[in-house]
DNA sequence: CGTACACCTTTACGTAACGTCAATGTCAAA
DNA sequence: TTTGACATTGACGTTACGTAAAGGTGTACG
């Protein structure tokens, strides 16, 4: 099957601009030209384009993708690398952007009248930011590296319906731990239902559970003073009344 | 105090070509010219010079800028609010390319480790992007701005739950479209049935719904071939036919 | 006083990835 | 043969400057 440059344009969702320019860079070249002059593409240029497209999808340069597509020898897989780290570093100027601009609107204001969502977006980032400073070195030490990543993508990824549902959950945590810690027992079915909360909050915040990651958490809650104040806010020894209950629950009672 | 270009570059941390920029396009004029055609600049080009960096620093247009700095009646306010939500969208998008990137490598690692969450949150943003690009400008100019706005957050916010439901549901109105299409009668039962199944399907997508408008969009199915080349696939003519199912079901056939 | 050197000026091209005319040629159907 | 859809190659516009080039100005120093 051959085709013009609209009949092409049409089936890749591009204009036919598009295709004159990538003809012009050297990226996609028709497979003939027609003795009329009009560009005639095959299957070979189908597939190359959807390969290119996909790149472009990716938001990688022009002359990239042709680095990519042109010599088969090159790393696909560095370049993709080194992409997306400068994505993230835009992403992090974009967050700080953000957070500047929002800070103005409110100080404009005088006073904050930010929608649920409008908070949520600027809560993200803070979050991130937040367990960053706070935390990131240790967790970072104890978890490794690909784990904190991992979790700060997931927590970006937040929709609003999912973060109304961690919201929630705190609060379901926090009420159950409490309650359950007026009985005085981390087997209770009340702190196991606690323990299972944590479970399902801590879930919206790591890529993959684990019983030991978990267990180990909450040991540190109580081995470091900052988590600890955190619980222990409200009655003291709640942090260690929730070690002791995941402990129970994860089975990691020794 | 007074300032060549240089001077009040080095203070404001910027080029002299930015300044001359400025100038050019009339956002920052020197306080006079000297003699020998120097720009000279005085503590109201100093103080104005802040004002366009520090809106320049939110990632304004100095365009914008430049509506914002002259006219002092300006909604600054409204501006920021909108220019966030550009930066929101910005963001949303930068992390769904981010994600994309990371499934690739991983892919191409062979690893592929991707969440259904994750799976969920590309497609979600994807069908809004698609969408926009394809028919946001028809869709606007025939339901208005805020319905777009609407339905689009209403998409956002889908839960994992929402999302299966809805792709259940595509599935189901096709299945009961092709199936009703054999009887040739859009009055059958299970033509109804479809046209049932396509308003509830709609009402994934439409914040409210009204008889006329899903009537409405029926015609534009047929009225327009992207549209109709996607329900005639299978079966040329089953977007006339929905069409009628929908016009009995809403009753709308006149 | 000449000169070196920093600083100033305007003019103008380059950037990324096309969109958008404009002027003109080609093809197939009526 | 006409018409209308489709093709071609320019070439300018977009954003916010960077980067020469070519030349004038200010001043410190020998």
């Amino acid at each position: 099957m051959e085709y013009t440059v609209q009949k092409l344009g049409e089936m890749a969702g591009i204009s036919t601009r598009t295709l004159r320019y990538y003809d012009e860079i050297d990226i996609l070249k028709p497979a003939r030209i027609s003795s009329s002059g009009y560009r005639i593409y095959g299957q070979n240029e189908v597939d190359r384009l959807q390969q290119i497209l996909f790149y472009r999808e990716l938001g990688i340069k022009l002359e990239t993708i042709k680095e990519i597509v042109t010599s088969p020898s090159f790393d696909g897989a560095k370049a993709l690398k080194e992409h997306r780290s400068q994505l993230l570093d835009k992403r992090q100027q974009l967050d700080l952007l953000i957070a500047n601009v929002e800070k103005t609107i409110s100080s404009t204001e005088g006073r904050m009248t930010m929608s649920n969502n409008e908070k949520f977006e600027g809560f993200k980032q803070k979050m991130i930011n937040d367990n960053e400073k706070k935390y990131g070195k240790e967790i970072r030490e104890k978890y490794g590296e690909d784990t904190v990543k991992k979790s700060n993508t997931k927590v970006k990824n937040m929709t609003q319906a999912q973060h109304e549902e961690v919201t929630r959950l705190t609060e379901e945590v926090t009420t159950t731990l409490a309650e359950a810690f007026k009985t005085g027992d981390p087997a209770s079915d009340i702190a196991q239902k606690a323990a299972d909360l944590h479970k399902q909050w801590l879930m919206f915040y790591w890529s993959e559970y684990s019983k030991e990651a978990h267990a180990g958490l909450t040991q540190m809650y109580v081995d470091d003073e900052r988590f600890t104040a955190y619980y222990d806010k409200e009655q003291p020894g709640t942090a260690e009344f929730l070690r002791d209950a995941v402990h129970i629950y994860t089975g990691m009672k020794q």
